[in-house]
DNA sequence: CTCATTATTGAAAATGGTTTTCATTAACAT
DNA sequence: ATGTTAATGAAAACCATTTTCAATAATGAG
């Protein structure tokens, strides 16, 4: 399980300087665990992976922490319709890119997708100038997810 | 506090009799109640507003009756990211378009566009094309949101 | 219309993800 | 190294939603 670090530090590790919040344990150990999943985790999810290694870090803290990250704009939260929110490391500087998510409403799965998004990009662009001028509402992010079967779920129906 | 049907019954009589649904009391009370609101109400909310006509009528009544009329696909229901899900009626035959929404990140006000959809429908018609045969991705459904801050909120930050 | 069938309902309890409380711990500026 | 105080863990609270189960009422047969 090699660190995914070849080099100097996280990404992230200034953002909490310059933020004045404190680089803990916990924090870096719960960004770890996101930065090598390709998985839309949830909190528990993340907790029990975090809890291999660190089996004194608690749930609470790792509700906590998420909420913190989400806040910093380091993670994204989502809610896919399972009942749980779930999470995402930002893209970063050197990251993957923007994407949007294909949901199975039959077995949960989600898949990224990044095709499209250039026309998404600029549909979006156009409306959100639209909109803003029309209804005066000054438009800061968007959420676009598909709903449907996934490849093994069409089958059974 | 006038009905809103001139003429004949509910557009919805039809689809109870068709999927052998019984046509109750509170299922009547309920589907009033959304008609008659521009607004994206609550469980709760309907649930009160109901309340003043039928005192009889529970609150797990309410949440049974709207799982059964998304279900039926005669109501949309929502996560507009404050904790509770919120329901619209279906435009039903002659009802209003269909539509996406605007959502204040800072007072919750929820804003019904209709502006650009057809552009929206457009790339979204290419996209699910694309994605379908990319992923062999059914596509069903789709969930567009557009998240900032509403004309009142934008002199406070 | 009357009655039997059974879908529907209400009240109360349970559920489960998330948040709060509060005493303890540990990050980090000095 | 030390003090300040942000951060943490365990347990309890929260709260929207769901489940349970006995009682009720919508519908169709007669
Ligand atoms: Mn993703
Ligand atoms: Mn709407
Ligand atoms: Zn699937
Ligand atoms: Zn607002």
């Amino acid at each position: 399980m090699p660190r995914c670090r070849r080099g100097g530090p996280p990404w992230w590790e200034p953002r909490f300087q310059e933020a004045g919040f404190r680089l803990t344990i916990s924090r870096q150990a719960i960004l770890e665990v996101l930065s090598n999943t390709k998985e839309h985790l949830s909190a528990e999810e993340i907790y029990l992976a975090v809890h291999k290694n660190y089996p004194n870090i608690g749930l609470t803290t790792v509700y906590r922490t998420l909420e913190l990250l989400v806040d910093m704009g380091l993670v994204f939260k989502f809610d896919f319709g399972d009942k749980r929110a779930r999470y995402e490391l930002s893209p970063g500087p050197a990251g993957k890119r923007h994407h949007h998510h294909l949901v199975c409403t039959n077995c949960g799965r989600v898949i990224d997708y990044t095709d499209f998004i250039d026309e998404e990009r600029e549909l979006l662009r156009r409306t959100e100038t639209g909109l803003s001028e029309k209804y005066n509402f000054k438009i800061t992010d968007h959420l676009i997810q598909f709903y449907g079967l996934c490849d093994e779920c069409q089958g059974q129906f």
